[in-house]
DNA sequence: CGGTATCTTTGCGGTTTCTTCATGCTCCGC
DNA sequence: GCGGAGCATGAAGAAACCGCAAAGATACCG
């Protein structure tokens, strides 16, 4: 998972600007597009985590650009989040209905925005989440995601965020070799880049929580890390 | 599994049209009500998986059928999801109250509903019990959504709406990990958006007033809170 | 309209956790 | 057995996180 990425698709540059400033500050990569058909484009080609798209484009309006992502299989389930002007009410119930996700009355605040653009996120990530798995469980290691605890022998363990996600990348699927960047992307859920040797630091730490059951976790050495199985 | 039945209380006809279309598409079988009598005598014959229930009705409103359904025998653990206008945030709250499960408001879109719908209903094939629960007891804290009243050692204690609502989300599924913007979700029912950093402030408060029974929130650092169990 | 309770945001300080680095160890081919 | 690359681990500075207090904003009520 790497930092989400954001299509802008707007006219307006200082909008533009605004938008990229408060959402690249937060931690977001911003893309942008100032006509329709350069964003159907450059959603299809980069494919970014959500789209925040104006109502009001020169050329191929909004609503359309909304329909051709529904309509492209690359894009039909991409988090749309629809930019209108105050009192285009009946174009916010057009646009829900064509396939936007949330909207934003302009002019908004960059604060909302931000939490809007999260708060699609987390929705639209938790949903094949809870399908997932939410507990495993190896020889005398427990892990529960959704209590994010963890436990030996039934004795419960003092884990990191780290620590916990590093883990549960490896127990859950045992036998699979991760690298370490790999295992770096799983701890920092994407948001910054740290140095593979890093891994090996919680990797240590994990072990020694563990005890003996610390050997579930083995090396292989040259590429990273696996879960015995 | 057979195709998952929805019943929709709802008076205007384009919604009901918009809902049905999008939700036959998905794979629901829909059964409507155009008046809340209807829809009370509908759900008791037919038993619906879920009932999506508009808070503005001619006749009997959507508070009194919310009641009704929680009355009734054959439809007490029904799912209930409110359909709430903009600015009708007081009739939310005792949409609360009265025990329905989830909201969305107008406008929404279509893809909102049924993912809501289905997480509604993935919850409640997990939870059976959870879901109309109106009463909760653990240790010597006690809530009462139906009063809306909340007490340690039987001593009331004076909990403002927010407070309230949190603790109720965390106490109603001890154990299980809530983020900050989820906890945030349940604290605004959607209204509004706030910053993750005022849950720590509601969570601060509710802690003490509990006094001892403050511990019962546990903090998951880096993650967001739970109640232990 | 004014007063009050509640909600939201903000900033600081203490604490934990993360990251990096340096050092010593292990494994492996030769 | 030796050398070297790869790995383990301790330590320390940097960063993130949380609790709390206090102030500004908003809603509520008479």
């Amino acid at each position: 998972m790497a930092k989400p990425t954001v299509l802008l698709i707007e006219d307006d540059p200082d909008i533009v600007e605004m938008v990229r400033y408060n959402l690249e500050r937060e931690g977001f990569s911003v893309l942008s597009a100032a006509r329709g058909e350069e964003g159907v484009e450059l959603a299809r080609r980069r494919v970014p985590d959500v789209v925040l798209l104006d109502l009001m484009l020169p050329g191929m309006d909004g609503l359309e650009v909304c329909r051709r992502l529904r309509a492209d299989h690359a894009t039909v389930r991409l988090p749309i989040l629809m930019l209108t002007a105050k009192g285009e009410e009946t174009d916010v119930v057009v646009g829900l209905e064509v396939g936007a996700d949330e909207y934003v009355r302009k002019p908004f605040s960059p604060r909302e925005l931000v939490a809007r653009v999260r708060a699609l996120l987390r929705r639209a990530s938790q949903e094949p989440a809870d399908a997932t798995r939410t507990r495993v469980e190896i020889q005398d290691l427990v892990l529960d995601l959704g209590r994010y605890e963890a436990s030996v022998h039934g004795a419960p363990l003092s884990l990191t965020r780290a620590e916990f996600r590093l883990l549960w990348a490896l127990v859950r699927r045992p036998g699979r070799v991760f690298t370490r960047s790999e295992l770096a992307d799983e701890i920092t859920a994407g948001e910054c880049v740290i140095l593979d040797r890093n891994v090996d630091v919680h990797v240590s730490s994990i072990r020694r929580k563990l005890g003996n059951a610390g050997e579930l976790i083995a090396t292989v050495r040259g590429v990273g890390y696996k879960c015995r199985d």
